[in-house]
RNA sequence: CGCGGGAUGGAGCAGUCCGGUCAGCUCGUCGGGCUCAUAACCCGAAGGUCGGUGGUUCAAAUCCGCCUCCCGCAACCA
């Protein structure tokens, strides 16, 4: 065996919020390499971390009415929470808000300006006053600003760059040598088309319209842009120093693998390997972009109340059943789906009934019938015997290449065909028939055996995906011998056999949980607003004008799937225009004629080349969405 | 004509790059077997014109054209 090393780290996530499932995946993941990894003899080394700059972060702890550094030790906490009880084996947990980490990136970003790679410059474009916002000229419409639909002027503010394009050829040149760079091949051509073939412009890399972040020591006015600080992370938690790096990070880097989120593919493979080339460093040597767990159809999101956490779901089945549920049913390359029921259904039939009940039944029958102990060495006699052994030597080649290229739902599946095989081998040497003559002992031992050896070799395939399961098996078998050489262990003494995975009863669980669920809502929904709205004077109030008005007509605005343009009646004796965002819910059919509520003071906004003056009012109910009708009032009456 | 992903038996997916060996896998359903085991395990069966349509070809789930529907992202939920 090698002792090479291997360096591969996660995405480090983002503390605006505690992590759900999705997020979770992340981690699990490179745990399940980093396992299997160790396993073949390599010198892992697996970082994990916290991102934890950045304006939505400064944002959210004024929303919380605490500093930003109290608000992201608190989430940072809650991330390890989540990681540590998915039973993950990582090395360090590093933070962007460490000192080291901090003082590192500063000297990056000054290193960088010296050489030239960074440089003063300005971010030029158009610029809306009273909206405080910089476009770019193709975002403009008409000519206006998008958001408010008034005049932009140009407009120029001081900021730092990243030369990009002068790194462009190289990093092409980068990923033809070296066609693994990125995974899956989709993403990377995605990369080449959508970025590297259109030409590189400099990444602005300082901002200054926030303060939460890494300031730049020379010049204080500007914090380091959140990726230059995140990124760099995968170096500074190794010991990186532009003035002399430690032994640690000498062994370690180039990573071996960095394990992300295919939303972030970019940051990894453009301006990752930028940084690193201009600092001189080498880059790593892969960037697996995994896909996303979606819930249901679903992105899993707040407001959809389809969020599903990995410690609610770890407590309720299991580490290992949230474990394997992940690494068994996530496809390689394209989004995968999670809900109770599936997670339920996979649960009992590849955990319980094949693996579980698999290894029940084999040590039930050796206590049974020898006492827990037996013998053996190559016994191959008959031929199931022969189907048995190609088959565990088969998956064990198939394996090794299926882990080596990360395909792990295809692997789980490729484990669990061989548990199935041993249970029909069960069926086929009908061990209980053999135990009722005595004249068969010999071959019943030699049956147990090899069923006990397969077991072991089940076991240590499945180390990397459902490591505490594993363990449990070895203690069953009563050996430790962590192999995948058939015939390694002569002799077994086995111990009591218990179950492993207990079966679950689908219909009385998902019926629990939705009562769960329910009761939640119930709890939930009334304090939530009153804990997250602040309360507003009679005076706020005043400053609303609401008015009734009379749909005069509505028609679909081309382009706009969701908005509706209604003509409106307010009593002024003038047509107001309002765009509304309820095509989902209403055809203009059901609006033609019926009046509403609108707010009538509100400044107007264009929305996909529409000008809107107003909002009308409507109940969000759930998904679904009802405007107020006020028939019968007459137009232009004021609401109070 | 914004970008991208998808549509394959009841459910979830593989197969599409490089046409034939393809209609496959898991779950579910039905029938049978077995009793060592967690109502489990083993065997068998039913169920699909591979979204529609037109073309290329001896041959199309697979290649090409057009169309329909779904899902992300982006632009718009004022």
């Amino acid at each position: 065996m090698h002792n090479k090393k291997f360096y591969l780290t996660t995405a480090i996530a983002y503390t605006s919020r505690k992590p759900h499932i999705g997020n979770s995946y992340d981690i699990v993941l490179a745990d399940m390499i980093a396992r299997y990894k160790r396993m073949m003899g390599y010198d892992v080394y697996f970082m994990t971390g916290s991102d934890e700059h950045g304006q939505k972060i400064e944002e959210a702890a004024k929303a919380a009415g605490i500093s930003p550094k109290e608000y992201v030790d608190g989430v940072s906490q809650q991330i390890k929470d989540v990681w540590n009880c998915l039973n993950t084996s990582y090395d360090k947990f590093i933070r962007t808000t460490d000192d080291d980490h901090v003082a590192v990136v500063k000297k990056i970003f000054k290193k960088l300006y010296e050489q030239g790679d960074i440089y003063k410059g300005h971010y030029e474009g158009k610029y809306c006053v009273p909206c405080e916002s910089f476009f770019t000229p193709s975002q403009l419409i008409d000519g206006k600003c998008p958001d408010c639909g008034r005049d932009v002027i140009d407009s120029k503010e001081e900021a730092y760059f990243l030369k990009l394009s002068k790194y462009q050829d190289k990093l092409l040149e980068y990923y033809e040598q070296n066609p693994d760079f990125i995974k899956p091949e989709s993403r990377k051509n995605e990369m080449i088309n959508n970025f590297l073939k259109p030409g590189l412009s400099d990444l602005c890399v300082s901002r200054s319209s926030f303060t939460w972040g890494v300031p730049i020591d020379f010049d204080d006015k500007h914090i380091i842009y959140v990726w230059i600080d995140a990124l760099s992370n995968y170096i500074t938690g190794i010991g990186y120093d532009p003035d002399g790096s430690s032994d640690h990070y000498k062994k370690n880097w180039p990573a071996d693998l960095h394990v992300i989120g295919k939303d972030i593919v970019r940051f990894h493979t453009i301006y990752w390997p930028i940084i690193l080339m201009a600092l001189g460093e080498p880059l790593p040597k892969q960037v697996l972009g995994h896909p996303w767990v979606l819930s249901g159809d679903d992105k899993m999101s707040k407001s959809k109340g389809n969020v599903l956490y990995a410690d609610d779901l770890v407590n309720r089945f299991g580490i290992d059943a949230v474990r394997y549920y992940l690494l068994s049913e996530i496809p390689y390359a394209q989004d995968g789906t999670i809900t109770y029921e599936m997670f339920i259904n996979r649960f009992n039939s590849d955990l319980a009934n094949t693996l579980g009940n698999l290894v029940n039944r084999s040590i039930a029958m050796t206590n049974k019938y020898f006492g827990g102990k037996v013998k053996g060495d190559n016994n191959i006699t008959e031929d199931c015997d022969k189907d048995l052994i190609a088959t565990a030597n088969e998956t064990i080649t198939k394996y090794y290449a299926l882990m080596d290229s990360y395909h792990n739902a295809e692997c789980a599946e490729l484990i669990m065909n061989f548990a199935k095989r041993c249970n029909k081998y069960i069926d086929e040497t009908t061990p209980w028939a053999l135990a009722k003559d005595e004249a068969n002992k010999a071959r019943l031992e030699a049956v147990l055996y090899n069923l006990l050896e397969c077991i072991r070799i089940l076991g240590v395939l499945l180390t990397p995906f459902i490591p505490d399961s594993c363990e449990k098996i070895a203690q069953q078998l009563g050996c430790d011998v962590k192999t995948l050489t058939l015939f390694d262990v002569k002799e077994y003494d086995v111990n009591e056999a218990v179950a492993l995975f207990a079966r679950i009863d689908t219909a009385k669980v998902l019926d629990e949980i939705a009562k769960e669920l329910e009761e939640a809502a119930k709890a939930n929904t009334p304090a939530e607003n009153v804990a997250t709205v602040a309360q507003i004077g009679i005076e706020d109030f005043a400053k609303v004008e609401l008015k009734v008005a009379k749909i005069k007509n509505c028609e679909p605005i081309p382009k706009a799937k969701k908005l509706l343009k209604l003509t409106l009646d307010d009593g002024s004796g003038k047509d107001r225009i309002v765009a509304s965002g309820i095509a989902k819910w209403y055809t203009p059919d059901d609006l033609i004629g019926k009046s509403i509520i609108v707010v009538s003071n509100l400044k107007p906004a264009v929305l996909c080349g529409v000008e809107s003056n107003g909002m009308i009012l409507a109940a969000d109910a759930g998904d679904d969405v009802k405007v107020i009708f006020v028939d019968d009032v007459p137009a232009g009456s004021k609401v109070r």
